[in-house]
Parts: C-alpha cells; structure tokens; sequence
DNA sequence: CAATATACCTTGACAGGCGATGTATGGTGT
DNA sequence: ACACCATACATCGCCTGTCAAGGTATATTG
C-alpha cells in the first residue's frame, strides 16, 4: 500500500463530491480518474466506493439514475444536488482548517 | 463538534509521538499540550488517547514507566524509542505525500 | 470459447474513535 | 467536616468507515 487509507479516511464523501461537481458520472469512471489523478498512488476500493455513494444518495446529497446504454454494462449515473454543492463548500473549509491543525499538532517544536 | 474526527482519524499516533519527541511526558498533559495548541478546537478523548498509548507500546513506538509523585495523582509518563522517532518520520513524510494528494483529489478543476 | 475489461453490488470482519463509567488523590470553598 | 472540582489513569461496548472476498451481467479480443 502507497498511502495509509486512514490518512484518506473522511474525505471519501469529499472526493466524490468533488467529481461530481463539474458534470454527473457513474462509479467506475469516477473511480477511474481518482486513480488518473493519482498517478495510481490512490484508488477507492470499489466496496468504499458504492458504500460512499448510498450514504451520500441518503444523505440527499447526491441523485442516482441510470444511463441508457445500447451496449456494454448498464451504468448509474450519479449528479450532484444543490445540498450536495452545499457540503461539499462546508468539507472544504473543514479540511483547509483540519489541515492547518494537523500540521500545527504533529510539528516538533523548541517552545515546549 | 469543530472538527470531524474522522479527519484526524490516522493522525493520532503521529500527534503522541510529536509530543514526545521532545522529552518524555504523561497522558493528561499531552492532551492538554494538544488542546493549547489548537485553541481548544482539538482535543483527544481520554479513551482515544489511552488506547493509542496501548496501541504505541504494543508498536514498540514508546515505553512507559510511572513517575514518582510525593503528591496528587499518579502519573505514567512515556518516552520515544528509536523505534518511534523512525515511525514518527515515516509518518511525517506520509503525511506530506497524503496532503498534497487529498489537495489534488478534492479541487474542482476544468479540465476533466 | 476462454479470458479480459467494463460495470454494478453485498456480506462480514476489522480497526479506530468515543460516550459512559469507574478508580484514586489532593486542593479549595464554606 | 464535607462537598466539589481538578488531576490522572483506565476499560467496556457501541458506532462507523474501510475493504477482502465473493457475486452478477455484458461486450470484446485472441
């Protein structure tokens, strides 16, 4: 493993929000430009992935529905809803200020 | 709550062995060193932070011993083996990779 | 026609965080 | 004297998110 999962954990809802924002998509795309992002450093596990998308259609976040395929396997399709832009602007802010914190706390400093 | 835990979720471990790389100190001021470092929006919970400790000697990372008080409670004081500073660097250095990561897969960028 | 890629989904185990609760000591206020 | 609070440690049991393992179905490729 590259990079400890529990260094991600808590931002799964984030990143999938994130690829959404622009333009709706389905799983296994998302998925695949989290890796492409990456440079294959990172990927969702499928089974973290379609947890995500139940908790986050639960939550109201996102709507699901699914894409009218002539060929290959059927896909569904998720967009984001206005509460989801919503949360998503909300778990930014929470990490630009979590990351500030975590730095802050995991420093060694002289002044003790 | 000001911060979901789940964000620090992962940090915990490198936050104790931050603090103790310094010198070697006890769990109820390391907490406190820790909520004085965010203003008290951060704070480890006492079953949080007594099972990292349990969790870190397990590791090999830190070694306890009880101070001798004349006076008031008790103390366990803990102290970083070579061991942990090497964690504590690797930690360090994950971290630093996970950040840049996290920034990359949560930006709404145009081009996708 | 077997293998591979695409695409979805569920179950059960596991680990970390934490609320609740318990122990014991010593100082402070009335 | 007695209640209360701060200090200081510890454990139990629940909750939540991750993920290995397994499953379904369709289309392409050698």
């Amino acid at each position: 493993m590259s990079i400890a999962s529990d260094l991600i954990r808590g931002h799964t809802d984030t990143i999938i929000l994130a690829r959404l924002m622009g333009s709706d998509n389905y799983g296994y795309e998302i998925n695949k430009s989290i890796q492409e992002r990456t440079g294959g450093k990172y990927e969702l596990k499928e089974a973290t992935l379609y947890t995500a998308f139940r908790r986050l259609e639960q939550a109201g976040c996102i709507a699901s529905y699914w894409g009218n395929e002539q060929t290959g396997a059927r896909r569904r399709y998720y967009s984001i809803t206005e509460s989801g832009r919503d949360t998503y602007k909300t778990l930014m802010a929470e990490w630009k200020s979590a990351k500030g914190m975590i730095d802050q706390l995991i420093q060694v400093e002289e002044n003790e």
